[in-house]
RNA sequence: GGUCCUGUAGUUCAAUGGAUAGAACAAGUGUUUCCUAAACACUAGAUCCGGGUUCGAUUCCCGGCGGGACUACCA
């Protein structure tokens, strides 16, 4: 499957890789592995495209790693046409590659339409990612974010890697958190809603939410001043115990409490969708807790009963995973309500039942990693053989200066607030740099969209996902520099010049010739192209859309010194005037399929 | 206490065990009769500490020190 994927890219490597294979045993009478032939892009400062990397061979050489260097070399520029020159620099060995290879793999890429980008064959592997998974009691902030643009990320990155995926999204509608909600509202809403206010329906539950904790916390302090411990007081609150009883209410089926909450749910779910579509995320399937917690209930009695699981005396039951290393983790309540674990394991078993999955793969936060892990044992202790396969995509938390984000101390980075605020800067941009004077209102705003959400997309996914980030909401996020915004105007940039370039009739469908004398600068960003689906893949094996992003700066940098140093309709060779159209035209469009990866569009101008 | 993650310029981020540790922002300085200056160029600035493995360690191992997460009848 791999080495189908890239065979421009993967040429280059295996024909070196062989030829210095055969040099080594020609040379000295070994075979090498093939793992101890390094060959890497060669550094800026030295002359050359690729290295090889000299040190294993010298003991087999018994000489010094210059003058193995050296024979390699000499060895290789004989034998292999690709090979115009080379230069050894301690115990490296620099190759120059012809420039006609260049060339004529520049004009391979050219031909090649979905270069890169591996499109899943009918009998490909399913994997299903699930991501987002919010809790319908508040609106979504910047965690959810990086949540909701990892996995979308993910899920395009794996399709390009040539799975099948389902997107899928587990909502938590139910549970103590949207009681808590509905409990608040109906204490203190005098009828409130979305519409009445006109606030997005999402804020509006969220809002009870935090009223609900500022009432809840008041109550605890009262407890308190007569003399409870603080223990004491957070259990026996009037509100915690009347939203315990709702909940098993709503467990019950209670007519009023399910219409309550299907009420105030509907409200979220409208305010969630608008959310994910400016966020450009979406999903192939959406679980509801509602709906798989009663699986996950009898699962845990199957458990019960298969002897994994145990009732204590008050009827709460558990797993024993002292066994595992672990501790004891509670999978129903002593009243007979469920948990988040408990529903997590249904839903599970609901997507095994509905899709042939090959791989299942969790986006969720580190501080879950606890969670995971006994969820695997669980499902495996139940005799799913999947269980231990199930894969958490553990990211690090978005904190901010200060620390981690509490909705409670009001801390918390709106996710529509950040959006509106990256799009009204980018429009302010454009304005002062007054780029869209000639657009129509709607272009405008349209590139706006692009531009800010780019911004704030790029920002996040540049980061290696498995660690931590910090985002300071005082300085607002860049659009300078190392940026979305800076990959977007070179897009834009070469769509301009290749406009131009179209309306004086050049035609640049196809290379005339690849006998021409071209810069290191220009094979340099052709190597850089060639580079694209090895990135691809490595980052859908790593999981990581940042490999995407600091690839595609890179190449986007490359090219703009390119296009500041050299003119590309100005020059009198026409053969070279096509050629740097050419290489224009396949950087824009790698630039782009490496955005959409992202999940970032790129616009024609701005 | 236990388990896990983490420590790179002032700041935010890079670096399959390989060359002189790369960028960007912030600071300072240049470049526009020339295809988009949201650009390009230049200056200054960093691997927490101590051992070990290796021809070679930011990377792997051990021990400190610092930061964080988890260890709920929350999700």
């Amino acid at each position: 499957m791999q080495s189908e994927i890239n065979p421009i890219q993967m040429n280059l490597e295996s024909i070196l890789t062989t030829s210095v294979f055969e040099a080594v045993k020609t040379l000295y009478s070994v075979d090498t592995e093939i793992n101890q032939i390094q060959i890497q892009k060669t550094k800026k400062e030295f002359e050359g495209d690729l290295t090889v990397v000299v040190f294993p061979f010298v003991k087999a050489a018994r000489k010094s790693p210059e003058q193995t260097g050296q024979e390699i070399g000499e060895y290789l520029v004989q034998n292999n046409p690709v090979i115009s020159a080379f230069n050894v620099i301690k115990g490296f060995l620099n190759l120059n590659i012809s420039k006609k290879y260049w060339l004529e793999t520049l004009s391979e890429i050219h031909e090649d339409a979905s270069f890169g980008i591996q499109n899943p064959a009918d009998d490909a592997k399913l994997m299903m990612i699930e991501y987002s998974s919010p809790n319908t009691n508040k609106p979504l902030h910047l965690g959810h974010i990086r949540n909701n643009l990892l996995g979308h990320s993910i899920a395009e990155i794996q399709k390009a890697n040539g799975w099948k995926v389902v997107k899928t999204n587990i909502v938590n509608d139910r549970g103590i958190h949207i009681c808590k909600s509905m409990l608040a509202w109906k204490l203190f809403g005098n009828g409130e809603t979305p519409e009445s206010s006109g606030l997005k329906g999402d804020h509006l539950v969220g809002k009870y939410y935090v009223i609900f904790d500022k009432h809840y916390k008041a109550e605890i302090q009262e407890l308190i001043s007569k003399g409870a411990t603080e223990e004491e007081a957070k259990k026996s609150a009037p509100l915690i115990l009347e939203a315990q009883k709702m909940l098993l209410a709503w467990e019950n089926n209670d007519a009023e409490v399910r219409q309550l909450w299907e009420m105030m749910n509907s409200w979220v779910y409208a305010g969630f969708d608008k959310t994910y579509e400016q966020m450009g995320v979406s999903f192939d399937k959406i679980y509801y807790e509602s709906e798989t917690y009663l699986e996950g209930k009898s699962e845990v009695e199957r458990g019960e009963a298969l002897k994994a699981f145990y009732r204590r005396d008050d009827g709460s039951v558990w797993a024993d995973l002292t066994g595992d290393g672990l501790d004891e983790k509670l999978l129903l309540r002593a009243d007979g309500t469920s948990v988040y674990m408990t529903q997590d394991i249904g839903t599970a078993k609901l997507r095994y039942n509905d899709y042939p999955i090959n791989k299942m793969v969790y986006v969720v936060g580190n501080e879950q990693n606890y969670h995971f892990q006994v969820l695997a044992i669980l499902l495996d202790k139940l005799g799913f053989e999947w269980g231990k396969n199930l894969v958490h995509f553990s990211y690090g938390m978005v904190e901010l200066p200060e620390g981690k984000m509490k909705s409670r101390e009001g801390t918390v980075v709106d996710a529509d607030d950040l959006m509106q605020e990256m799009i009204d800067t980018a429009r302010e941009t454009s304005e002062e740099l007054g780029k869209l004077d000639n657009c129509t209102p709607e272009e405008i705003q349209s590139i706006a969209l692009m531009v800010g959400l780019g911004a704030l997309k790029y920002f996040i996914l540049k980061v290696d996902p498995r660690k931590s980030m910090t985002f300071n909401p005082k300085e607002s996020i860049d659009f300078n520099g190392n940026t979305g915004p800076f990959i977007q105007y070179t897009h834009a940039r070469i769509k301009s010049v290749l406009r131009k370039a179209t309306a004086q009739g050049i035609d640049f469908s196809s290379m005339i010739s690849t006998n021409l004398e071209i810069s290191d600068k220009e094979t340099n960003l052709i190597q850089l192209i060639t580079q694209f689906p090895a990135t691809v893949r490595e980052a859908g094996e790593e999981f990581s859309p940042a490999l995407i992003a600091n690839y595609t700066y890179e190449l986007v940098k490359e090219y703009n010194q390119f296009y500041h140093d050299f003119s590309i309709l100005k020059e009198d060779n026409q053969a070279l005037i096509q050629f740097r159209l050419i290489l224009s035209e396949s950087v824009a469009s790698v630039v782009k399929s490496a955005m959409l990866l992202l999940g970032i569009d790129v616009p024609e101008r701005m």
